[in-house]
DNA sequence: GCCAACGTTGGC
DNA sequence: GCCAACGTTGGC
């Protein structure tokens, strides 16, 4: 079983949202890096950390699971897509993505900044490679998170 | 809205 | 292969 963090700007897709379609797809990631996260290394039935960004504040907002692995995001073959990529072939496909399921919301958002002032977090990808949007989370990192009565 | 960090593109 | 220009991410 693997952990993840996967970002989403809250204007565009917060998790009140997601706790009504309780299923979607995780599209438009245009990064090499966390494409082969999605594309390679996720698996069904892995958890993930739902995080907002370019929120007040930014942060943890809740976890969702994997139900499909990686396969090729169709929104870049889309021409009228905001992700279009006209180097992405549906013959030889550039991008992936994964479908995910709601789990469950944090009481509030956990800050960026309570997570950064623990010590135990100071290794985490999301303050290692501020801008890579899907970045795995290490076991002892999930449990520690998970754990924090206070937010769940 | 600003801007630092960082990834990608393309000329050479 | 180098690197300047440019675009995007995302915190603030």
């Amino acid at each position: 079983m693997n952990y993840w963090l996967m970002k989403a700007e809250e204007n565009v897709y917060p998790i009140t949202l997601f706790q009504r379609e309780k299923t979607t797809y995780w599209d438009g990631v245009r990064n090499y890096q966390a494409r082969n996260s999605m594309r390679d290394d996720m698996r069904k039935g892995d958890l993930f950390f739902f995080y907002h960004s370019n929120s007040k504040p930014t942060g943890i907002a809740g976890i969702g699971r994997i139900i499909k692995e990686g396969y090729p995001d169709h929104t870049a073959f889309d021409r009228k897509d905001v992700h279009y990529d006209p180097k992405s072939l549906a013959t030889n496909p550039r991008w992936y993505m994964v479908d995910v399921q709601y789990v469950k919301s944090a009481k509030r958002t956990i800050p960026l900044e309570v997570l950064k002032q623990n010590p135990k977090l100071r290794d985490m990808a999301l303050f290692r490679q501020a801008q890579l949007s899907v970045q795995p989370v290490r076991e002892a990192e999930w449990k520690l998170i998970t754990g924090m009565k206070d937010w769940w």
